[in-house]
DNA sequence: GTGAAAGCGCTAACAA
DNA sequence: TTGTTAGCGCTTTCAC
């Protein structure tokens, strides 16, 4: 088949009689064009259906007007709601969004950012595995790609951030279970090579020293804040134990998803047997039966604090000034934790 | 802030002395240069952190390795699911993808399209709101860039589609439904200008005429595949009617999860006073009490299928043949349908 | 208000 | 095996 080549300036340059370089001006709204002219212009890139090629000005201009998202898994609905408004945002200037999902994966998620870079994105959202610092840093330092973390500190560099106050979250979770009275608590986070399984671990522990209550080691199991791993997690609390926990709290709702399914095979009742708390706020989390007791949404609020600071940075160039942004969320209170 | 500028193939040059086409065939493992040269390029340009500039290569190649992905709502799980896998599978050769969410309109389904042909993919997955047929034709013809519609068929235009088979899958659901011994089943369906909405309608039919059930309008609401639209669309059935409904057949897992917290808050047992199924296996579907009854998930299918045909299209270039796919279901019963 | 020519970083003919 | 040159489609000085 005979790839018929696609109009360009040249072409509707031929067609009017004017020069490229009017064409250009008219096509990009310059002021310096007479207006008769512009039209004339106008209606015929129309006729053509001409669509300027967005490579060869950004080539040019050496601006892509696109950003890259890279996340875990777009599966998890944190990620996508994040997603969503991140993307609304950026539509409106012109932006479009490159995607890339890591599995949580640091190989993954440096082939995804070399890629990136290669593809010279504007900026870059990155929820991060953690344990790719050096390669951020090179990417910061030497390619000066404005890049934005979310949910998830990068181990060892100073860059921005927008993230979720984990520590605060899973205080604020496991001490309303403190306070129904439980003692017995349990606690199922995410890999504690990312910030998020280690911060929420961290409040989680918190809570309990501040109750005078020992941590036991068996009573923590660090799982891959997939559905699955909840599930696994769930089952091996169940078994492992001399005494099982009264009450359990999860790192996040996919988690405790599993959970949900894990309890339900084993006839466990929640929260009569035993009560369970998580971090995310999603479509699900107040269907599920009984409803789950989470933190209040973040999402919107942290796709709307990456973009804007993407975007300053972007506009601005201070590449150098370091911003933070911490999300606090209230509690959410449901059924699953005892309450009602 | 002064942007220091990429490295580029001439510095290389510059730097090994050799001529920039050298430097390319190096960098590119193409045959016909020196080991040693080779070696010598490689380590100078690692050296440097080096990487190609895509938009210059992509800008004289007419390729991009870029893959549009146009969907609704990344947030239904259904099309995060597909995402993954097209994500995944195009990643092993290269490419990337760019996404656009159109919430379900028509302009904005336009819009990304525009920008995506000014960007110049190398082809599109489109999760088609339906009514941009004409648009969509043109891109085809004028532009010939590969498009691949799933979930939805595009009025009025010949394209390729990987589709789930919604009359079938309707009309298995109905069917069950009926076998339970359900006369007054009703149906909550996504907008009727969408095929998926219009034939899952259809399939609902077919199953109640083959039963010889007449057909009543007041059992029928049109929704819009949101959770928020099947609460609404619930509610509504609950309140109007003078005859209630003894089971709901919804057309997607997003609005029966709706559903579920309209018939909580009416105090309204499921599946005792009414029975559900819906479509979508979703990782919710079993969680929820009591747990959903659904059709198999077809996501991975529909994600790789699409995935395969639109690579073929690019290769071969065959862009007149018309593929067609369509992706059959069976049930997977739990209990809010009755069973067990 | 308009045009000619150079160049963004890369690859592909064509030479050598 | 290696180098020269042109050109992908656009914008931008700098003329007129």
């Amino acid at each position: 088949m005979i790839m018929k080549k696609a109009v360009n300036l040249k072409d509707i340059a031929r067609e009017t009689g004017y020069s490229i370089k009017t064409v250009s001006r008219a096509i990009n709204d310059h002021p310096d064009v007479n207006e008769n002219t512009r039209q004339k212009i106008l209606s015929v890139a129309q006729e053509y259906s001409y669509y300027p090629n967005l490579l060869a000005k950004s080539l040019r201009l050496k601006k892509t007007f696109t950003i890259g998202y890279i996340v875990p898994d777009i599966t998890n609905e944190f990620y996508g709601r994040v997603g969503i408004v991140i993307e609304k945002e950026f539509r409106r200037y012109g932006y479009s969004l490159l995607v890339s999902f890591t599995e949580e994966s640091k190989e993954n998620e440096i082939n995804s950012l070399k890629l990136l870079l290669a593809k010279r994105v504007d900026g870059i959202i990155l929820a991060t595995v953690g344990t790719t610092g050096d390669f951020l840093q090179e990417i910061i330092n030497r390619h000066h790609i404005p890049v934005v973390v979310i949910d998830n500190k990068a181990e060892g560099i100073k860059t921005n951030t927008v993230l979720h106050d984990n520590i605060d979250g899973a205080y604020v979770l496991t001490k309303h279970l403190l306070e129904h009275g439980h003692r017995k608590i349990a606690c199922v986070t995410g890999p504690l090579a990312e910030t998020s399984g280690k911060e929420r671990l961290e409040g989680y522990k918190k809570a309990l020293m501040e109750y005078g209550i020992a941590i036991e080691v068996q009573f923590i199991k660090v799982s891959n804040w997939r559905v699955h791993g909840g599930f696994d997690a769930t089952m091996e609390l169940m078994q492992d134990m001399s005494q099982k926990p009264s009450a359990v709290f999860y790192a996040n709702s996919q988690m405790a998803l599993g959970a949900y399914k894990a309890f339900k095979k084993n006839n466990i009742r929640i929260p009569e047997d035993v009560a369970v708390v998580s971090f995310d706020n999603l479509d699900f989390t107040d269907a599920i039966e009984p409803p789950l007791t989470t933190l209040d949404s973040v999402e919107e609020k942290i796709g709307l604090l990456a973009s804007e600071m993407l975007r300053e940075i972007i506009l601005n160039k201070d590449e150098d000034r370091i911003r933070e942004r911490l999300v606090k969320a209230g509690l959410c209170i449901r059924k699953s934790c005892g309450c009602n």
